[in-house]
DNA sequence: AAGGGGCTCAACCGCCACGCC
DNA sequence: AGGCGTGGCGGTTGAGCCCCT
């Protein structure tokens, strides 16, 4: 026996949205808010698949997404991310105001990957390709928290390993924001040992400073597509938890994120990328940070 | 003008995580 | 504890467009 199908494929559209179908999910959405994708459909009146209409609504119809050519700004801003978080669009789709994660995977796909295999970059393992090839006698590992307002914290410590390392500092900056990540690489000599093995008692802590999200509450506010503002937490999609100051829970959430739960509050010490979405704590699972 | 190849990106598919019972 | 339903994610597909010959 197969999986269940997630709806009654026989009697579902597929392929192009018209703009009938685009018109009556924004009236319903409008109407009643995201969420219940599985109901939705039949309660708006539309023969599609809940997953194609969330799809449809988190990728091209939310009033809060920006349209148009990348700048150098967020390219450079993706692959950074990218570097740091592998293929987690998610994650770096919630780093970057107005941009979904299908957009960025798309514009990762078609332009990015290309950028950096021009500059001599292997765009997988953000190494030059011939060093990339040769070996994985290196990895880029960031360490060591560089704490001022503003700024992402990455910490990587190990009390027991110490490699011989060259270390660079570098910035990430977020358009339109005033924070920025901080982070030093280095560059392992010649250490063929898993990372587990290299950093038995390795540390991993993200932090970041309170984004400012009044620009895009207000947006959906004035859309009507919000109610009421949401609470920080709210707005970063840790909707269903504790975290939530609102009291907004899911299904009552109107509008809002791509529903990648991104971000962090610095003052409750949420881990900045979302992770750890039961414990409430700012370590990031492992798994979390798998290297690819 | 035609057609073939490459590119773009919206949409789909399958899997996984989580919450609820 | 385990089954089930649902939402979310990443990988892949394919229609439409563009460019080159």
């Amino acid at each position: 026996m197969g999986r269940s199908p997630c709806c009654e494929k026989a009697h579902t559209n597929k392929g192009a949205w018209t703009k009938e179908e685009d018109e009556r999910l924004i009236a319903y959405i409008k109407a009643h808010g995201e969420g219940c994708w599985r109901s939705l459909p039949k309660a708006a009146g539309l023969l599609r698949c809940g997953k194609s209409c969330r799809l449809r609504w988190i990728n091209y119809l939310r009033p809060d997404l920006k349209r148009g050519n990348f700048t150098e700004e967020e390219d450079e801003l993706i692959i950074k991310l990218h570097s740091l978080l592998g293929n987690k669009w998610s994650l770096i789709a919630g780093r970057l105001p107005g941009r979904t994660d299908n957009e960025i995977k798309n514009y990762w796909n078609t332009h990015i990957r290309r950028k950096l295999i021009n500059r001599g970059i292997d765009p997988t393992t953000h190494r030059p390709i011939q060093e990339s090839s040769a070996s994985q006698d290196s990895k880029p590992i960031q360490l060591e928290p560089i704490t001022s307002n503003n700024t992402i914290n990455i910490s990587f410590t190990s009390s027991s390993s110490t490699p011989k390392v060259e270390t660079f500092q570098e910035s990430i900056s977020f358009p339109g924001k005033s924070e920025k990540i901080s982070m030093l690489t280095f560059k392992e000599e010649k250490d063929e040992r898993p990372i587990e093995e290299k950093f038995p008692d390795l540390n991993l802590e993200l932090r970041i400073s309170l984004p400012d999200v009044a620009d895009r509450r207000q947006g959906l506010v004035g859309e009507g597509i919000l109610t009421t503002p949401r609470c920080f937490n709210c707005s970063l999609g840790m909707i269903n938890g504790m975290e939530c100051r609102c009291g907004r829970r899911r299904c009552d959430v109107v509008g809002g994120s791509s529903g990648s739960g991104n971000g962090s509050d610095i003052s409750n010490g949420f881990d900045f990328l979302g992770l750890a979405k039961k414990e409430t704590t700012s370590l990031l699972g492992f798994r979390s940070l798998e290297m690819k």
